[in-house]
DNA sequence: TAGATTGTTAATCGATTAACAATC
DNA sequence: TAGATTGTTAATCGATTAACAATC
């Protein structure tokens, strides 16, 4: 078991992936499984999942496998899943209401406590119970509520300004959809970026070098 | 230059982000780089900026550097964003709606001709100019206009059954919101999922492991 | 006990970084 | 020409895979 600083960010990239299919199997009624038979199923090799748990704890049985409710557990931990952290949203434009309004925060790791968006159009219309702000509002809402995570749906030019804004409120992580690049000003930051449009130019790149294949 | 079958997947995974930052430096006045200069913009080291490029084709002058223009013009080339690619998007729901509205589809190598949404109740209502169809009208549109690549933003739970019939229609390609993992079954379509929900898990994780660090 | 499967060490493979001759 | 910077080869580093003793 390694110190969870050393884990690699090729193992981070995993762990969702691992508590995802984990639930999967769970849900379906499965209670155990070897690293052989996860592997088939994950398109991993044995190898890599024992030595990927095996950061984290040793959580199988020799000749038995692995307990599936055990490693969710475990997982969960990891990931800290249980432990909710309280995040507001700003930008409540198309994105940003699909995601107030579709993703699942509780179940990972999040309780989403407000909604803020520049365009005072919004304000009022409650999403999941909590009503849009208006931007001005911001700075009052994080003395009171202090979240710990902002999710970034705005423009990537609003975007320095708002996080000058938010870090100097004391919010200390984001969940980034916007194309500013928040780790070259503040390294030290907890910051996941979503690049959709990266996404769609590499699925362009994946279409043009493999046109002429057999399906 | 290699084969561009022979592209690793790192180097892939970072050619949108390499296209992105020198469109920004492009639209910032900048003619010429570096790859020392790019490397300290991009936070890459300059022998990785070097190789990957090499991996296409010398573009860069000794002495000189890079031109950003004869750059963009190569990684657009790369990336086959001058080939539009129709494409029709699957589920009209708060997320589709997001992207259909809010994605520039012609910058990344797309055209988007169609929408559709089970739910009736979007029927009719325009997009971009695009009016939302019902699901029953799918194998029509795909007989007439033969869409290349298909976005997926249902449930998890219906994605399978519609994958099975787009590939039954002839499509080949998925930008695949859903959970459902295509590639299972069909390994040999081009993919490119986003699971926004790992990415939120990744940064719950992050944040776990980083409390007590200073920023 | 015998069979199965883990946890872990060793071997391999691939990606990143460093070095430097070529050359603009 | 001298300085700068590439393209490319070699060295290093890290991640993945293989092997196997430990043990349930």
């Amino acid at each position: 078991m390694k110190n969870s600083r050393d884990i690699s960010s090729s193992v981070i990239s995993r762990l969702p992936r691992y508590y995802r299919f984990l639930c999967e199997l769970y849900a379906n009624g499965t209670t155990r499984i070897s690293s052989k038979e996860l592997a088939e199923i994950m398109g991993f090799t044995a190898s890599q999942i024992r030595q990927d748990f095996n950061c984290f704890g040793g959580f199988g049985q020799q000749g038995y496998g692995y307990n599936i409710e055990q490693l969710i557990g475990e997982f969960a931990g990891i990931l800290g899943l249980n432990e909710l952290k309280t995040a507001i949203l700003i930008g409540a434009g198309n994105l940003g209401r699909a995601v107030a309004s579709q993703m699942s925060f509780e179940d990972k790791g999040f309780r989403l406590i407000g909604i803020f968006d520049c365009d005072p159009l919004y304000k009022g219309i409650k999403i999941r119970e909590i009503p849009i702000s208006a931007d001005d509002a911001i700075a009052d809402f994080c003395h009171e509520h202090h979240p710990d995570m902002a999710v970034l749906c705005l423009p990537a030019d609003k975007a320095p300004e708002m996080v000058d804004t938010l870090v100097e409120l004391g919010v200390k992580s984001f969940w980034n959809f916007s194309h500013y690049d928040i780790l070259r000003k503040y390294p030290k930051l907890n910051v996941a970026n979503v690049h959709l449009s990266d996404s769609l130019m590499t699925l362009s790149f994946i279409i043009k070098n493999n046109s002429g294949e057999e399906v």
